[in-house]
DNA sequence: TTGCTTATTCGCATGATTTGCAGATTAGGT
DNA sequence: ACCTAATCTGCAAATCATGCGAATAAGCAA
């Protein structure tokens, strides 16, 4: 996703308007890499800005995602999960504490199909489930602030 | 998954009751690889037996599930689909008729997490986005029995 | 076969996530 | 200050899935 600054630029250019609530959720996704949901953003953006409604997150959101500005990730069939993170990359999800980190491959050109040969892949993604740095250190186990989800 | 006789047994040893509609649902389930979703296998087993409660659909498919026995995958946000094949494979996804094709893969060993370097997977998903034999074939488009859903 | 015990089934309510809709509000230009 | 279209908001509704309790039936014993 492009900057703030960025953003609001390509919006007026469409004649779109800059809405208070626009710029809040722009700078609440810019580099945000905790892939958060709908709803972890609505939250987030209630702090700030009271009154905002979720309805209006989930628009922004879709908005920025037809743009080609947001990416979405799910996971397990949880809730959808938005990604400002535009380049070519992966996800490795901790199974303890449920965040989601994302991850870069070496050698994933290596890979390909072996039975059935005829389909024609357009697209990978890798998905990672395991234990995050965080997570496999026994001792600092002590700020778990993060999103443990059992879903 | 097991062979339905062999899930009889296993259900039977386990003190479990062997009903008819169980008995249905592992016989659609077995070998079946279109990946289908509970409420499609509500659908082809309400042919077979009017008055199936879909209630029942979701509630076999979970015990199949924690019991081993199949596996879920989700793709895209969608509904979860039940997977009876049990071995290693991942999968690729026709984005023109939403069929799902169980893959096997050259190499993956090859691939690694160059960054960050802290994160230990204990599995990894491979999913394929792209056109299957079928839709690519410019010809026979004829038969388009399956299942395209514009999600 | 009959009866008993307990697992199952079934339908309905409920929860979670997301989208459709329509009226109230506001950004941005005149 | 005013207009108009874009936006925001709240609520209804769709989809997918699970909780719950009453009705039903499988498996066993007599």
């Amino acid at each position: 996703m492009r900057s703030p600054e960025q953003l609001v630029e390509r919006f007026r250019s469409e004649g779109l308007k800059i809405t208070p609530q626009r710029q809040l959720l722009f700078s609440l996704l810019h580099e945000n890499a905790e892939h958060p949901t709908a709803e972890a953003l609505y939250t987030t953006a209630s702090a700030q800005m009271p009154g905002i409604s979720l309805r209006t997150v989930y628009q922004t959101l879709t908005d920025l995602t037809e743009m080609g500005e947001l990416g979405q990730v799910t996971f397990d069939g949880g809730a959808v999960r938005f990604d400002p993170n535009l380049t070519d990359h992966h996800h490795a999800v901790c199974d303890e504490c449920g965040a989601i980190a994302d991850v870069s491959l070496d050698h994933l050109d290596a890979v390909s199909i072996s039975e059935p040969n005829d389909f024609s892949p357009s697209s990978t993604s890798v998905v990672f489930h395991g234990t995050c740095a965080r997570c496999a250190t026994p001792t600092s186990n002590l700020d778990q602030s993060a999103n443990n989800q059992t879903k």
